[in-house]
DNA sequence: CGTTAATGTACGAGAAGCGA
DNA sequence: TCGCTTCTCGTACATTAACG
């Protein structure tokens, strides 16, 4: 690589990766798709490697270009920042961010909307399926633009994305408001003895860290039904004598409906964080987005209404 | 270092051929 | 008639050449 570095390149090689495809990233670009091949022969020769593979759609990008992108990205956005300095302003601020979790915690920030509404009308937010980051690279889509936070447990972000801790979960069991078992305390040989909904985020799994449990203190239970949302578990709950295992905090918002009982095992709390690549680690933008959500899911019992004591138990 | 035009490569869809 | 294979053609996309 000589000396100079023509920091246009370096812009054109950051298109090229999010693209992956030299006529797209040429109309990004405001570029004719010849002179962005040109520019993408002269990066060859400075990084003295193919980066993109031309095939019959597209490019396929090489390791060397992989490891490169997450490094790239941040360069950029720090040089951004510099040129743009911190005039972020909600108010007129434009953009979308993509948001991966759950429905529970999608539910949780819920009431949140309304007021981004008002604050910041130009941001939509997006949530995506949970399906989608099934694909043990996490990572990857990330960098790529499809997901820009991921709101889960802790242990499931891979070392090299940015991580902010929000609060611990905990979990309790739910049955319909006027379900026929009316002890003041939940037994585990009464629980196990119950019919199931699991809620599995990634869809069909019938055994959980529950069944783990239970299979410990010599019980077993019987599930009936496996569901990706919590939503869908609440209305198969208000239908049936089923029982199942919520989020506490999101149980407290159903309190009209489902009754919860504190669990008759002891069940690992789960430290719940957002994390976020560092593509967007220096955007205003998601900066801005990334404090409202802290803000906003920090604390597990910020719902409006008061205290545990008003808790079902 | 940009543009336009020409060229090369690969894929997919549809038609044609062929055997069971 | 059906299913499979092969061929042709259109399309998409990257690269190269020529020129300003």
């Amino acid at each position: 690589m000589s000396g100079r570095v023509d920091l246009n390149l370096l812009l054109t090689l950051e298109t090229l990766l999010n693209e992956l495809n030299v006529t797209r990233a040429a109309t990004k670009l405001n570029s004719s798709q010849p002179a962005v091949s040109a520019q993408l022969v002269r990066l060859r020769r400075m990084f003295n490697d193919p980066l993109l593979i031309p095939g019959a759609r597209g490019m396929t990008p090489t390791p060397r270009a992989l490891e490169l992108a997450p490094r790239l990205s941040e360069l950029l956005d720090g040089f951004r920042a510099i040129v743009q300095p911190d005039t972020f302003d909600p108010a007129t601020a434009q953009g979308s961010i993509l948001i991966g979790t759950t429905d529970a915690t999608q539910c949780r920030m819920a009431k949140w909307f309304g007021d981004l509404a008002a604050a910041a009308p130009g941001i939509q937010i997006g949530f995506v399926s949970a399906t989608r980051l099934m694909v043990p690279d996490i990572e990857h889509h990330m960098a790529s633009g499809h997901v820009d936070i991921i709101i889960s447990r802790r242990s499931a972000f891979p070392d090299r994305l940015h991580v902010r801790p929000l609060h611990d979960e905990h979990f309790v069991a739910v049955m319909r408001w006027d379900h026929p078992y009316r002890k003041k305390q939940l037994t585990a040989k009464a629980f196990a003895a119950m019919q199931h909904v699991i809620v599995s985020p990634l869809g069909g799994e019938f055994d959980d860290t529950t069944d783990e449990i239970l299979a410990g203190m010599g019980l077993s239970r019987s599930t009936v039904v496996s569901v990706p949302s919590f939503l869908v578990a609440e209305r198969i709950l208000r239908s049936t004598d089923f029982v199942s295992v919520f989020p506490a905090s999101l149980a407290r918002g159903m309190t009209s409906s489902l009754k919860s009982y504190p669990l008759p095992y002891a069940m690992p709390k789960i430290e719940l964080a957002m994390a976020w690549h560092v593509r967007t680690n220096l955007s205003p933008l998601h900066r801005w987005v990334r404090e409202q959500i802290a803000q906003l899911l920090s604390s597990p019992w910020e719902e409006a209404g008061g205290s545990m004591a008003q808790i079902a138990w």
